[in-house]
DNA sequence: TAGATTGTTAATCGATTAACAATC
DNA sequence: TAGATTGTTAATCGATTAACAATC
């Protein structure tokens, strides 16, 4: 393994950071849209939704890509932190699972537009073979091999129930497959040079739920207080919650 | 306002549990599933994907729910984790946005096992009007307010695509609804007081081809450098990326 | 009692923020 | 030059982790 060469003073980006950089470069494309060819870090993160400390401390780590007492150039900055995230080029990827929302995913344009090619969709079930989705035919599950090496997908997205996910993630990493994007609820067990991210709808809905509770609760107790039968404790627990 | 009378010791738990709750609540459930009656922190951390030691203190901010020597009552915990999330009481949802994504969140089973409740579809796409979803009917946009003050919703997903989006969560705010789960891809502006999520299904491929590519460049340069005529720099951009 | 495992402490690590010197 | 804004420093804050005393 040869030495890294970046050109760029960028080595190691914190991951709070990453998880940022795509919001900066749809806020650059927001703006260019809208003919903006220049932007203050002020303004640029309010676009994003964040403060302008945090925005210039997150573009530091990148390189130097701004003008003091000037800004930032909109394009310029737009390419490259979109080479530093890699959306300039080509990914490959398939989609496992084509109920609702693999349907939604495969049609979802946000994809394309950032560089994402869906090259197949796959499923178990034989009723779905042979159906087009967003251009592309849904074949068995078991065509999964070929279509890896056929198109160099190296992502992987998983809308599966969760009964299957596991052996849909199993069956990727045989194939090469190192990045995972999991959208069924479960924890997946795979080897530690691969990436999963999940997306996990009913989690996100109960992190709101709670916030609400509080909301709500501010003038009484945080929750009513009654242990129902059914979950009373067992030998090793303690007293009620009176 | 009332002093809060919460018998137990939780005052304010931090972000990051907050948002690991509902995978231990999950776990837990698997494990009762199983048949398991009583575990330890290790045997849930491993169910959940974190080490036991993490697990150990984000529950110590709920409480003293497990048993020296012994570990967790598998139905008590699981109980007073709920509790506390307010995954016990119920929670009415509405989802504005019928397309794909709509249809895959309605019939999202997930959602009602866990105390949400769809009471309303909502698209303002007329020939969508009528049809029926998971049971329940899509009705016009403009049924909003009415559905909010009718069922009580505390909740409100946006599936719509990006451009409608603001325009809901403003509806959403004026009807009182102070929690929104956004998936469309657009910074929202809201009040300080409304709690915004957001699923961003492109940020998510985005983060893993950041890694994906660093791993795939490990005996190369970071990128390559080429700086296309169409992003050259403009007036107040520094040296090209040689 | 001896063994096991929790709940908590304290050290470490990483992320955020404010402030400002550098500089266009 | 004077004004504006970046890039960086240093302080603060919050999250993670290992270790272990408490205790079942």
């Amino acid at each position: 393994m040869t030495t890294r060469t970046s050109t760029d003073g960028a080595r190691d980006i914190p991951e709070a950071t990453v998880a940022r950089l795509p919001v900066y470069l749809r806020a650059l494309v927001t703006l260019a849209d809208q003919g903006t060819t220049t932007c203050s870090s002020e303004e640029l993160a309010t676009a994003a939704g964040v403060n302008s400390a945090k925005l210039r401390k997150d573009l530091s780590y990148l390189g130097s890509y701004g003008t003091r007492g000037v800004g930032y150039d909109v394009e310029y900055l737009r390419y490259q932190i979109a080479r530093q995230i890699g959306v300039t080029q080509d990914w490959p990827v398939v989609i496992v699972g084509i109920g609702n929302l693999g349907h939604a995913l495969a049609n979802f344009s946000g994809f394309r537009s950032r560089g994402f090619r869906v090259v197949a969709l796959l499923d178990a079930d034989e009723h779905r073979h042979g159906e087009t989705v967003a251009g592309v035919d849904v074949r068995p599950f078991d065509d999964l091999d070929r279509m890896v090496r056929e198109h160099g997908v190296a992502i992987g997205v998983i809308a599966t129930p969760a009964a299957a996910a596991q052996d849909v993630a199993d069956r990727m990493v045989a194939c090469g497959i190192r990045s995972i994007l999991n959208f069924a609820p479960i924890v997946l067990a795979v080897p530690d040079d691969v990436d999963v991210r999940k997306v996990d709808l009913s989690i996100e809905l109960q992190i709101l739920a709670y916030h609400e509770q509080r909301k709500a609760n501010g003038a009484d107790a945080v929750v009513p207080s009654v242990v129902p039968e059914s979950v009373e404790q067992g030998s090793t627990a303690r007293g009620g919650a009176a």
